[in-house]
DNA sequence: TCTGGGGTCCTAGGACCC
DNA sequence: TCTGGGGTCCTAGGACCC
């Protein structure tokens, strides 16, 4: 919470996955592109170029809607790390137009300004240096919201797309939002729409009709925040946090979609040890240890369900997450069910690993080595070339700390340096 | 319309303890 | 012997974001 104003920027990158695919295939500048994969493959719209979003097109939609609204858009696979590289880039330059710079997702960033005007001047002209370097060094667009709070700032970068500046002004943070739709307050979505439509309220500046008792009747907690922030005010909320102020990972997750629902037992397990394999690798990468590990399912007719265990010790390991994902699912599948997606997580994470029992510690970190030389192999020949013995078979002989992993390549000599 | 993958936060109920 | 109240941990599900 801040007891003085502040100038905050929210930097948005434009059409970011489009624009960084064009850099790559400048073939694609100015054509209807959907990024997220290929024609008549199950998934979702990652990015779509402003000319496809023309015929409707939009993220989270299912690629063959995208391919119904607009038949000649061109379909790319993403590119992750290259979006990565570029972001990372983006998060450079920021960093040098201020010290408290967060990153809230690949392609956007908060940056605090407050106090920089002797170096960079008022927020409209240090704004436009700012989208003038992203464009001279990566040659991507952004659009820029400037507010004094990190709230105000990203309804305003929203309202400023595409390649756009717009600044709300502290003090008429009512006025500025009274005609914006409901759905332009982060965190509105479908689903609370249709709530506060019930009430009449459709419009930001509907709330004031209300009293504050009223909507944390029918909206709870929720009601209460959202009543502040159609004011402008977030006191107390993330948006309201200060910026750059680093946080811990929560959750480690991967989860795999088949292309074709299966029942096949020993396709199922081999996802399973893979998405195990996945989040240990993570976890060790991370130097974290989770409690709880959560299975999710989802069958051929979209029901979802999740099922999680607690364990009485943290673990980073392949096996013992594999054992415990394992057992949640044939504890809980409905058995010969088509199964759609697999999912892993990770989570409850220990803050303090040093608390484990010195003699267990010694045989957990012989382990740790063990898989640390397991994903650096992995690294080297590939993601399929060292499986876990027990992943193999399906099936569990190796239980003991002592003997901690069976390698197997499927090189020859290779791996024998 | 036939619905990805990686996350966060919130709610609500039950177990268990004092 | 009909039954309190608070705190914490755990689980399941859901809304939402990019």
């Amino acid at each position: 919470m801040s007891a003085f104003p502040r100038t905050i920027f929210h930097v948005d990158m434009d059409a970011f996955f489009v624009s960084v695919e064009e850099l790559f295939d400048s073939s694609l500048k100015g054509k209807a592109v959907v990024v997220g994969g290929q024609r008549g493959e199950r998934g979702v719209v990652a990015a779509a170029s402003y000319e496809a979003r023309k015929f409707g097109v939009h993220s989270a939609m299912p690629l063959r809607t995208a391919e119904k609204l607009c038949p000649h858009a061109i379909f790319v696979n993403g590119h992750r790390e290259r979006y990565i590289e570029y972001s990372q880039a983006v998060h450079r330059i920021l960093t040098s137009f201020s010290p408290a710079v967060e990153m809230a997702s690949i392609d956007e960033a908060y940056i605090d300004m407050t106090g920089t005007e002797r170096l960079h001047g008022p927020p409209l002209r240090a704004a436009d240096a700012l989208h003038g370097r992203i464009k001279s060094e990566t040659k991507l667009n952004c659009s820029i919201g400037i507010g004094g709070s990190r709230l105000m700032a990203k309804i305003s970068s929203a309202k400023a797309k595409p390649h756009g500046l717009l600044w709300a002004i502290a003090g008429h943070e009512k006025t500025f939002l009274a005609p914006l739709d409901v759905r332009d307050i982060p965190g509105v979505g479908k689903v609370t729409e249709k709530n506060l439509q019930n009430f009449g309220i459709r419009y930001i500046g509907d709330f004031s009709r209300y009293d504050e008792a009223f909507l944390e009747e029918h909206f709870g907690k929720w009601g209460l925040a959202l009543a502040g922030k159609s004011r402008g005010e977030d006191a107390g909320g993330w948006f309201d946090s200060e910026v750059g102020a680093d946080s811990e990972p929560k959750s480690i997750s991967h989860e795999h979609t088949y292309n074709q629902d299966t029942a096949d037992v020993a396709k199922i397990e081999a996802t399973l040890m893979r998405l195990s394999e996945m989040v240990g690798r993570r976890l060790r990468e991370a130097d974290l240890s989770a409690r709880t590990i959560q299975l999710k399912l989802r069958y051929k007719d979209f029901t979802t369900i999740t099922r999680a265990q607690t364990l009485p010790a943290a673990t980073q390991l392949d096996t013992e997450i594999f054992e415990q994902i394992r057992r949640l699912f044939h504890k809980n599948w409905r058995k010969f069910s088509e199964v759609r997606l697999l999912g892993v997580q990770a989570a409850a994470f220990d803050e303090d690993n040093a608390q484990a029992d010195l003699l267990d510690q010694g045989r957990r970190q012989r382990w740790r080595n063990a898989m640390l030389a397991v994903d650096r192999m992995r690294d080297k020949f590939g993601e399929s070339s060292v499986s876990l013995a027990a992943g193999i078979k399906g099936g569990f002989r190796e239980r003991t700390h002592e003997n901690p992993v069976e390698l197997r390549s499927t090189f020859g000599d290779k791996d024998k340096k």
